[in-house]
RNA sequence: GGGCGCGUAGCUCAGUUGGUUAGAGCGCUACGUUGACAUCGUAGAGGUCACAAGUUCGACUCUUGUCGCGCCCA
């Protein structure tokens, strides 16, 4: 056996084990194993925005430490990886970092800069994955921008185009005017803040009362092209048919009914402007109402506007050209300001509330969104609801309600996905548009052959370049990630593929495990794709982890100063510990970080350490050729009782972790590993069989008993706990297993977990057993209440009740005497005056006659 | 407004289909070290299981309602 070293050093462990696994490929995927035992995992690709968080830790731990154990347990695990570097997140890391303005530079210019600084920011997530260590296939790992994944998204494309599920539209689209690109639903969030409902005055053509509108948009008055009213409202019979005024613009709009206004909200009549909200859509539509853009592409009131034409008449244009030249170049927060201004000197204002509004921001910048008409590609979704939903239920979701937030998300959609995005560094939409006379504006889209594409550089076929004008957008990043099943096989369809029959084999995939926020993006989105791909589920299970918190429980964030560095983290427990912590949570549950659970996750390193370090020394003793435990019960090897009673406590603990790991239930695998590793085999079987250890010469058959029994449960504990902290494990099973110069194969590898069949008898001496530990409880009961050492010699240990001690406990009277250090043991009544104590379960009262205190020194 | 999750010891959390006396770690108290481990061990104190009603022989567990916290959707 291998020489065991006094102390665990994690760091020198760490740095070894790495070495060791990527040098023997360790987490390879195995291509010439058969498919039906592919566990394939669908990875997300962490997008490299500069920052690594405790989040990333804990979220790729939970993932890892089941694709361990499925590995183990014989799964043929493919674990890919790839880094998602491109797209807004991206870019504005490069901003950051080389101190530019992406939209103000040459794109090419701006592609390069992003190439440059990208691979250090890679690097930091592959060092900190590393260090994790995330039992990745390496030789796998991709990058989303890359050729080949370009490739893939471009057939994704497509093949969405040539079904008819993307086109491109011009129309109302969800805007960003600080980062002055189109976004998808996905990307707004709605932030409550103080707004101000304005009650104001519209005239009617023709004279009467004026129309009151309530409105906290009033710079888009001159966008307005109708008012609507209920038609229940009291005033709809007298309005309806007329037409109203536009304050400071005189421009005459009609007043329409819709039952889609709240009659409960401001007047019941509202001003519909193209373009407020999304009901300003649905109003504009239904009544054909006039596109009037006052807002442009940055959020700011246009210069100038056609008041005063056929279409857009007015009745005092002049009034209306001055109060289009005073707001000129605002921004619609100014604008606002502005106008009330000019409405209030008019008296133009008939009553002002504050109220508590709703405000669709835009996810990444924080900027109000504005609703423009911009031509985008857009892939259908609302018309897919109903199937999108079906193929959410036929995938197992852990745990199961969080189906719920995917199912609200589809519920509520109302946009389709808008995949195009005014930027510079993405994925090219592979489309071009035609300049040849007889067909301007066609859509050339390329080849398969051809991808991938970029259609600012290159040609389509049988088009020469001054033919074409290539799209200039490029792709939303989720365009690209929500093919990561894909990325990995290289194929969309049976025509749009580089590697069909592997796709056939691995998608869908097994496992998607990603987190709760990104439920109605990358979940959603991959769910999209496969449908419209292959109309089938992209994975069979969906695992979605918490939040990490800090340690209060609240929500780490820069602005609260608690946001804690993963790197410093991993310096401070080691890897190992913080895996343990991570293991102690559960899926969808979000987690606080806990300084007591990490020091528990120390402790546990350096306990199993010394735990397999007095296996070793007793195994150090004498040559065994141990097979299994219930191979060397059968053969007689393993005799003794209390060894055939820890092995069934172990054979439990292990039907029990397997379970909860199939159930992905990890946290519950790890409490049952737990609970047998420190209460049973420490507190007391090792305590219990240290006596039998000890020896010289050639050990008799209880002996050799105790040595397979340490080796057998010393070997399985750490398999168990394998999947949770792979570093000691690693290191401990090289110790137990290797020989002098021939290292033993990883514990991690294929097929290691323990087997049912290989356990011994669950009920093995199972009742005798428990008594024997209870009753040696209720002796250091008696020892501690006596301040005694455990150490302390006892005369007569009398356990309290009729009939022989071995009907109780088995032939296991030496062995009770050894770890109580009693010179005699007894069953009977307990003798007078001596102290006495009952055991945890009080099936058993115990006395101890302690021995006169020996000479004193 | 609709939905989901959570509320158990001072703290962080377990508690399997309802079943004796509700558990773990940390913290606290007392004691204990010459042969795995003081980064330890043994023992102890500590809980009206958020609250209320109901179902049941029996409720932390099931039902309904209330309160508080967090999140998702509108």
């Amino acid at each position: 056996m291998k020489a065991f070293p006094n102390k665990y050093k994690p760091a020198t462990a760490e740095a070894a084990c790495n070495e060791r696994w990527l040098k023997d490929e360790a987490f390879k995927w195995d291509e010439a194993a058969p498919p039906e035992t592919d566990y394939v995992i669908d990875t997300p690709p962490p997008t490299v925005s500069g920052t690594l968080h405790v989040g990333h830790v804990y979220s790729y731990t939970q993932a890892d430490i089941v694709a361990r154990y499925f590995r183990m347990s014989g799964r043929n695990v493919l674990y890919p990886i790839g880094w998602d570097d491109n797209g807004l997140p991206t870019e504005r890391l490069v901003e950051k970092v080389k101190k530019v303005r992406g939209g103000t530079m040459a794109r090419e210019e701006f592609v390069a800069l992003c190439r440059e600084v990208i691979p250090e920011y890679e690097q930091q997530f592959r060092d900190l994955f590393t260090r994790l260590a995330l039992s990745v296939d390496w030789s796998r790992e991709y990058q989303t921008i890359s050729d080949e994944s370009r490739t893939v998204s471009q057939m994704s494309f497509l093949d969405l185009y040539r079904k008819g599920l993307l086109e491109r539209r011009m129309e109302p689209t969800l805007w960003d005017p600080a980062d002055r690109t189109a976004i998808a639903q996905a990307e707004v969030e709605e932030i409550e803040r103080e707004g101000r409902l304005n009650y104001i005055p519209f005239q009617i053509e023709g004279g009467g009362d004026p129309a009151l509108i309530a409105t906290t948009r009033p710079e888009l008055i001159a966008a307005c092209g109708a008012l609507i009213i209920h038609p229940e409202h009291p005033r709809a019979k007298e309005l309806v048919g007329k037409r109203a005024i536009t304050p400071l613009y005189a421009v005459p709009v009609p007043v329409v009914a819709d039952d889609t206004v709240d009659p409960e909200k401001g007047t019941g009549m509202v001003m519909c402007c193209t373009f407020g909200d999304v009901t300003d859509i649905q109003w504009y539509r239904t009544h054909k109402l006039p596109l009037r853009v006052v807002i442009d592409q940055a959020g700011k009131m246009a210069q100038d506007l056609p008041i005063g034409t056929d279409d857009w008449p007015s009745l005092d244009v002049d009034g209306a050209k001055a109060t289009i030249a005073a707001l000129a170049g605002l921004k619609a927060e100014k604008a606002k300001q502005a106008i009330l201004e000019m409405l209030s000197e008019r008296g133009l204002i008939e009553k002002q509330e504050t109220t508590r509004q709703v405000v669709p921001v835009a996810e990444r910048s924080g900027a109000p969104l504005e609703i423009i008409v911009t031509p985008q590609w857009f892939i259908r979704t609302l018309d897919f609801k109903d199937a999108i939903l079906a193929k959410g239920r036929e995938i197992e979701w852990k745990p199961e309600y969080m189906r719920q937030r995917f199912e609200s998300w589809v519920e509520g959609l109302k946009w389709d996905w808008s995949i195009s995005r005014q930027r510079h560094f993405g994925v090219a939409l592979p489309v071009w548009y035609s300049r040849r006379p007889g067909e301007e504006g066609k859509v050339i889209v390329p080849e398969a052959s051809e991808l991938p594409v970029d259609p600012t550089v290159d040609t389509p076929k049988g088009y020469q370049p001054d033919e074409v004008e290539g799209e200039r957008d490029v792709m939303d990043t989720w365009a690209t990630s929500s093919v990561s099943p894909q990325l990995n096989t290289r194929s969309i369809t049976e025509e749009l593929a580089l590697d069909w029959q592997t796709h056939q084999r691995l998608f869908p995939m097994s496992l998607r495990p990603q987190a709760h926020e990104i439920i109605r993006t990358w979940a959603f989105y991959t769910i999209v794709k496969a449908l419209h791909h292959q109309q089938t589920i992209p994975w069979k299970t969906i695992a979605i982890s918490g939040w990490c918190l800090a340690s209060d429980g609240s929500k780490m964030s820069k602005s609260k100063g608690n946001v804690i560095d993963p790197v410093k983290l991993l310096d401070e427990y080691g890897a190992d510990p913080v895996r343990y912590w991570t293991g102690t949570s559960r899926l969808g549950h979000d987690t606080a970080l806990s300084p007591n659970t990490l020091n528990q996750g120390k402790r546990l390193v350096t306990k199993l350490w010394n735990a397999v370090k007095l296996a070793h020394m007793a195994l150090e003793q004498a040559g065994i050729t141990p097979v299994s435990p219930r191979a060397d019960i059968e053969s007689g090897a393993i005799s003794h009782p209390m060894d055939r009673w820890v092995l069934g406590r172990l054979a439990e603990t292990v039907k029990k972790a397997t379970d909860s790991f199939e159930a992905y239930e990890y946290a519950a695998a790890l409490r049952a590993i737990e609970d047998f590793f420190w209460r049973i085999h420490c507190d007391n079987y090792l305590e219990i069989v240290k006596a039998r250890t000890r020896f010289e010469g050639e050990p008799d058959a209880g002996q050799l008993s105790a040595l397979h029994t340490l080796h057998h449960v010393s070997d399985t504990v750490v398999r168990l706990y394998a999947p949770f902290i792979p570093y000691v494990t690693d290191t401990l099973f090289d110790l137990l297993n290797g020989a002098e110069g021939a290292d033993a194969k990883t514990v991690h590898a294929r097929g290691m977990w323990p087997k049912a069949d290989d356990q011994a008898d669950a009920d093995g001496f199972r009742t005798e057993g428990d008594a024997f530990v209870s009753i040696l409880g209720a002796a250091r009961k008696v020892k501690s209440e006596l301040q005694v050492s455990m150490r302390a010699e006892v005369e007569t240990l009398t356990v309290q009740g009729a009939g022989a001690l071995a009907d109780l406990i088995g032939d296991t009277e030496a062995d009770l005497k050894a770890v109580t250090n009693a010179a005699a043991v007894a069953t009977g009544d307990l003798p007078d005056g001596a102290p006495s104590a009952s055991s945890a379960d009080e099936k058993h009262r115990v006395a101890l006659v302690m021995a006169p205190p020996s000479q004193e020194e």
